[in-house]
DNA sequence: GCGTGGATGTTATAACATATCAATACACGA
DNA sequence: TCGTGTATTGATATGTTATAACATCCACGC
């Protein structure tokens, strides 16, 4: 079973309740759920781990569903833009949202050794950045926080 | 004259006293300063912006210091190793380090307009992105925490 | 001189991302 | 149901960022 925040859980379950909530906020907010969308989504829930546009690419082009770099990209646009999945940036790849629903700004633990990534949460406006931020007069829209380092099953490896 | 952190400055100077810092330090751990990698750093200290790879390497092939890619990456990575410039991930760009000899975990505040960048300071391990990782017997080597919203300048512009 | 290791020169290609325009599907009001 | 406007998809081409691989050079210590 692949790790989520390296530790194991119940893949199947979690794929299907994201997959559930995404459909719901999509009925909310009138935003569409194509079938690209939708198995571009369940692709990388399914990966649990940040895979580049073109891993994505070739899932979907194996399945019909699209072989041009345009299709993958702009299923990640709307993926992001919604929500439903981040860009690491330090990767240049994209992950499915672990905490869909919440409204977040999400930071990132990845591990150099496995790749693997976890998604945990950051208050951007309080501490050092957001005071940095006021003291400089900038408005913060977004933030990209990404911490790199080495997982607990690697540091054992390692040891 | 070009911002610094949102602010003017005597840049010829902020160039002179940079470069200075980054020759002792080369000089203490026995790391050579070429003329590429002066220049280079030299390069980015007088935009004092994110560069991309490319943007130096015209610049660079400009005065005969070399016409192929790996001459910008080179360099850069050399700067970027000893600390003199820092990668911008959500740019994929570079820009001199503006604190140099402190050792430092950096933070950016990046304006969307203006594309200008502005250095600043974290505590990586302290915070809420530190107790998610010590929480999760994650190690962290190396941080990437960037902003990006609307600069002071770039504010008063839309409203 | 000679070996060693870092730096550079050079070619090629990998990897990531977007512009553009035509064609199609879909929702919604007349 | 029929247009009409908008979102989505299809398709081609291209732009941008980054690295692999290998040859060569050069400073330095022996």
């Amino acid at each position: 079973m692949p790790a989520i925040g390296f530790e194991r859980h119940d893949h199947t379950a979690c794929i299907h309740d994201t997959l559930a909530k995404a459909e719901a906020r999509c009925a909310e907010s009138g935003l569409r759920m194509t079938p690209v969308r939708r198995r571009a989504l369940e692709i990388l829930l399914a990966e649990h781990r940040a895979l580049g546009a073109y891993d994505l690419l070739s899932v979907l082009a194996d399945e019909g569903l699209g072989s041009q770099p345009p299709v993958a990209y702009r299923a990640l646009d709307f993926l992001v833009k919604a929500g439903f999945a981040h860009k690491i940036e330090a990767l240049n790849a994209y992950i499915a949202c672990a905490h869909l629903g919440a409204d977040h700004a999400p930071a990132f633990l990845i591990c150099r050794a496995c790749k693997s990534v976890a998604e945990t949460d950051t208050a951007a406006t309080q501490g050092r950045l957001g005071a940095a931020a006021r003291d400089a007069g900038f408005v913060i829209e977004h933030t990209v926080i990404e911490a790199q380092g080495l997982c607990p099953a690697c540091q054992d490896d390692a040891a």
